[in-house]
DNA sequence: CGCGCGGTTGACGGTTATCAATTAGTGTGG
DNA sequence: CCACACTAATTGATAACCGTCAACCGCGCG
């Protein structure tokens, strides 16, 4: 994640491009769309439908937003969501993909594809991060593959709680309260559970003292009083970089 | 699939680029990989392993290979497949996501990741393909996520079968015999399911007339006899366009 | 107050994982 | 040539996990 920028600048000095657009400094992505109206959405709101022509780029500045597909019977599949900084409707062709609702009250800005091409284009900076954040965009569906190809529904939940404590900073005590801004039938939508074993999965996480609900009333908030056995539970125990290379002998298979 | 790369092309002229590498005229990504050497592999070699660092790309000239990932206690997940004509290592940062293991022997040829770079950075034509790459990879992501997350047993293997149908030609009679080049362990791997249970699903197929396993002795080639009923049965059925504005109304949720 | 919505809890059943045995095909060596 | 081992795949019995259906709780709002 902290990792430079390393493809498409390599010989970025190859080219010598008059810059001559608005955008043409732009060190960030984010600096494209500083000079945007805001536009503020309400909960529920849209920003496009899968299928619809790619005519836009989004940055989210306020607010939580689920990414989505609807299967011919109804069933609903969140492939993710968006947060305040994050960039939407990069890593599309001719089409959104999928569609994008504002899960709260948020903010945005836009910008037309036309001129964030433009500005991508004639920016070695940008054409970089913009490959960057496409591979990023691609390691997150890979691990997002793996939690729902073999995991628990209890891995299920501690990733996805692990995922937001990851996103938050610990209180005095090495303790942590994560916001859980969306719904419980949107996260049983996204890791691929029902509302039902989700709450009953949080349920018993309560019960084994590693979360506390922080207030009845207000059920987004989560106090994490136990990193460590979360982190234990969701599953991915370092990745075990010494077994990748011959895993041929463990020869086990385990569990689904 | 059949777009035109738009992106980074759309202000291509506005680049005057010299064009000195051996690469410069190139028109598609498989031309870079023309001049270079072939290696052959056997069954179960690795073309390289999760977390190493990305030095080179890869072009699959024959075979088949396997994409996966191991988790700590021995879970294999198989995000993908490769085949004759894919490319392998564009998509990352500084390591590889994911192992890359040949399925049986198999040929490639090899590029250096800087050589790659250069020659990509060099060319209009080539950053576009390369985005339409990475969009590719991103839809088919989604695609196996919409797959994980609420298909059945029966979906998730017709939804295979019909993905290999789909890149291969129909016989007179408009019915298919399709090629599965991995063994059962590796389907279920990648599908998210058991052997045994990937196994009783091709049983149930066969007893409802769908498919014949063409000879017992040879059970990589499968005859599909009713292509609709397949496509059927995989779930997908068209996506229903219609309902996706309005999906709030049907409020239901279908299964998982 | 009654209603609706989001969430929790309970009972039950189905799909699929798990464990185990069997078949068939393949290669090896005497 | 056949016995043997070994692997890939199939089939069967059983049980666990989680989905389904249903009731219930607490809260906010007209």
């Amino acid at each position: 994640m902290e990792t430079k920028p390393v493809f498409l600048t390599a010989y970025a000095n190859a080219h010598q491009v008059a810059k001559a657009t608005p955008f043409a400094e732009a060190e960030n992505l984010h600096s494209l769309f500083a000079k945007q109206p805001l536009e503020q959405l309400g909960a529920g709101q849209s920003l496009f439908f899968e299928g619809d022509e790619a005519k836009h780029v989004f940055e989210i500045v306020e607010g939580t937003f689920r990414l989505f597909r609807i299967l011919g019977d109804g069933r609903r599949v969140i492939t993710g969501f968006l947060y305040a900084g994050d960039i939407v409707g990069i890593s599309m062709k001719d089409c959104y993909l999928y569609s994008v609702e504002a899960i709260a009250s948020a903010k945005i800005r836009r910008l037309s594809r036309r001129a964030f091409q433009c500005a991508v284009a004639e920016s070695e900076i940008l054409s970089a991060l913009v490959f960057e954040h496409l591979c990023d965009e691609m390691a997150s569906a890979q691990d997002q593959m793996v939690l729902l190809s073999c995991k628990s529904a209890e891995e299920r939940l501690c990733t996805f709680l692990l995922r937001h404590m990851n996103r938050t900073k610990a209180d005095g005590a090495g303790r942590f309260v994560i916001e859980i801004p969306m719904p419980r039938q949107d996260m049983a939508d996204y890791l691929g559970l029902t509302i039902e074993t989700v709450s009953r999965t949080i349920t018993k996480l309560i019960g084994k003292g590693v979360l506390t609900v922080v207030d009845p009333a207000a059920r987004h908030f989560i106090k994490v009083d136990k990193p460590a056995a979360l982190a234990q539970l969701a599953g991915d125990g370092d990745e075990c970089i010494d077994m990748r290379r011959d895993h041929a002998v463990s020869g086990g298979r385990r569990r689904h």
